[in-house]
RNA sequence: CGGAGUGUAGCGCAGCUUGGUAGCGUAUCUGGUUUGGGACCAGGUGGUCGAAGGUUCAAAUCCUUUCACUCCGACCA
């Protein structure tokens, strides 16, 4: 294609709204356009990359054998409230009534669409498995759009789900659907990790998420340093340590006024943080409960979910109704239970607030105190790995892909049974894998630029090729190189970009590096005096001069 | 929803305290000079100053309301 038959807007500053750089990058070399918090235009540009992932997923999903359909937008509010989602789900569920006044919500995923086509059409055991996967636009209203189309509100994935008869059956697709996942994410040349994660409110045990590292990324990730083993920050769990210390010190109470925060206090009194003890209090359904942390560690709260229901953090008021006095509250004066962190409760003489204003105790220890254990705080750096190999590095991922295993969650609900060997209904159980496929482009993005702009992968570069030509407009020899070579290019099936407009060479470097296009080859009279052309790399510094009459073959030896 | 902040030309910003002709850079258009790294000169186009109401002879500026957007927390591909 030409550069003048295409809209191209790229802009030398980025909006201030964009915060991280592939956003700005984006909007800069004119990829997207925003229309609404949280909703993109995909401009031409745009659109090819978009389209390039798709057609990489899509290959590898149908290889997988898995086959495609396409499910909609829309969906009735039947369904969902056959599922027990409508009431479930809160306000990123977009709903609304059509002309009928009938309810309807935009698809944020689409279990209960799916499940309900299987329950439809699948009737005997005999077609199972069966997964079937949608390149779809989702809609989830999130309540904090940010970053572009890194967490945009309307967005696109490629969402699969499978049944099966039996959790065997499932666990096969599930780690043929992790190979190819794999397979996706190394031909968009990423770097990314597996790593075990949560399945939070979907359900299902077997989860895990596909993370590109970016110090960008919102997500926590944790590897050990030994063994293949790595988790996402939230599912890294610990189990019950043996106690190495021994109670020698006498417990004391020390003056520590103003000093409500454990780094003050651990300041204060020349102490590390991890020889002190933290204690939170929160609100559950049963009422009161109180949390005693180590001094450096923070509170999971999806550990603590699962593990009291739904809570939150008791406010000022009702700590003081509990006769606590925040900031130097301890573990001896409580009067509602206690969950002692596992590494908490291993501490001796420690550190802990005196139940009394501007006061700690110094040698404190658990003796004589009732309370429960349990794994109740983030890993930290450091911490030993879950599988007893080497230790915790902590990293930053940006969520592009999550497997999981959903069970009968929704098969049961909506009915999708077959009739199994036995002649009688079965259940079926299914598995669920997805692929944010615009925030893959976002991810490619983090990981591949510079100070210039992005540096696409061959594999989802909006061209393979651009030709810059110096002085189109005035020189006829450059031009008729410029044309012949981009005949040849278009001959040879080489997705190649002329670009054509009356502009000085710099702007023309600038937006094609901005642009990221992988392979640039530049005619000039300078260089069409030795009969030559220039390539330069996009992610090479050095140029290299080709004999015209060899730029194809050149060029095609250059093309993964 | 809670806390913080911003809305002035496509983009980046000044002007607001102390009310009085709508401004700068960039982009864009015309003409000319330039031409291998976002050029230079000259001349133009483009804004109901987020919206509504109020105070005032007079409002981008002061007051009230409202909307949008961004940032920090819970959601998630």
């Amino acid at each position: 294609m030409k550069t003048t038959n295409l809209l191209i807007p790229t802009q030398k500053e980025a909006p201030n709204d964009a915060q991280i750089i592939s956003h700005q990058l984006m909007i800069r070399a004119g990829l997207i356009s925003k229309l609404a918090s949280g909703l993109y235009s995909y401009l031409p540009m745009g659109l090819r990359v978009l389209k390039k992932v798709e057609a990489i997923i899509r290959e590898e999903m149908n290889k997988s054998g898995a086959q495609e359909v396409l499910m909609p937008v829309a969906q009735p509010a039947e369904l969902w409230q056959e599922s027990g989602r409508w009431e479930q789900y809160g306000p990123e569920l977009l709903r609304f009534n059509d002309r009928h006044n009938r309810k309807f919500c935009l698809g944020p995923t689409h279990e209960e669409v799916i499940t309900h086509l299987a329950a439809q059409y699948i009737r005997s055991y005999k077609q199972l498995p069966m997964n079937f996967y949608q390149i779809q636009t989702k809609f989830r209203d999130e309540i904090r759009p940010r970053f572009g189309v890194m967490r945009s509100r309307e967005f696109i994935m490629k969402d699969a789900y499978s049944f099966h008869l039996d959790q065997n059956s499932l666990q096969q697709t599930f780690d043929v659907m992790h190979q190819t996942y794999c397979n996706i994410f190394n031909r968009l040349g990423l770097d990314y990790r597996p790593v075990l994660a949560d399945s939070g409110s979907i359900g299902g045990d077997n989860s895990v998420e596909f993370h590109v590292l970016a110090d960008s990324g919102e997500d926590a990730i944790c590897f050990s340093d030994r063994s293949d083993y790595a988790a996402n920050i939230e599912k890294v769990a610990f189990s019950k340590q043996s106690k190495t210390c021994k109670a020698k010190a006498s417990e004391e109470k020390v003056l520590t006024k103003k000093k409500t925060s454990i780094e003050d206090v651990a300041q204060f009194l020349n102490i590390n943080q991890e020889q002190c003890v933290k204690t939170l209090i929160i609100k559950t359904s049963d009422g009161f409960t109180a949390l005693a942390l180590r001094g450096d560690h923070e509170l999971n709260e999806i550990k603590v979910q699962n593990l009291v229901g739904e809570f939150e953090f008791a406010s000022d008021d009702e700590i003081k109704s509990l006769n606590l006095k925040k900031g130097f509250i301890g573990v001896k004066a409580l009067s509602v239970n206690l969950i002692v962190d596992y590494s908490a409760s291993v501490l001796c003489d420690f550190v802990c607030g005196a139940d009394e204003w501007d006061y700690h105790l110094t040698g404190a220890n658990w003796q004589g105190i009732e309370f429960n254990e349990a794994d109740l705080r983030n890993a930290v750096e450091g911490d030993v790995s879950p599988d007893g190999k080497g230790r915790l590095l902590i990293k930053r991922g940006i969520e592009v892909g999550h497997i999981f295993q959903l069970g009968t969650k929704y098969s049961q609900a909506m009915k999708a049974n077959v009739i199994g060997e036995s002649g009688k209904a079965v259940t079926t159980t299914m598995g669920c894998y997805g692929i944010g496929v615009t925030r893959v482009i976002a991810a490619s993005i983090e990981q591949n630029h510079d100070d210039r702009g992005i540096i696409f992968p061959e594999s989802i570069a909006p061209f393979q090729v651009v030709i810059v030509p110096i002085n189109y407009n005035k020189s006829t020899r450059v031009k008729d190189l410029a044309d012949q070579l981009y005949r040849q290019c278009l001959d040879a099936g080489i997705e190649v970009l002329l670009d054509d407009r009356k502009e000085r060479a710099g702007i023309m470097f600038a937006d094609s590096e901005l642009l990221g296009i992988p392979h640039r080859m530049v005619l000039s009279d300078t260089h069409a005096d030795n009969g030559n052309v220039e390539y330069k790399a996009r992610n090479n510094p050095d140029k290299v001069e080709v004999k015209f009459d060899e730029v194809l073959s050149f060029i095609q030896s250059k093309l993964g």
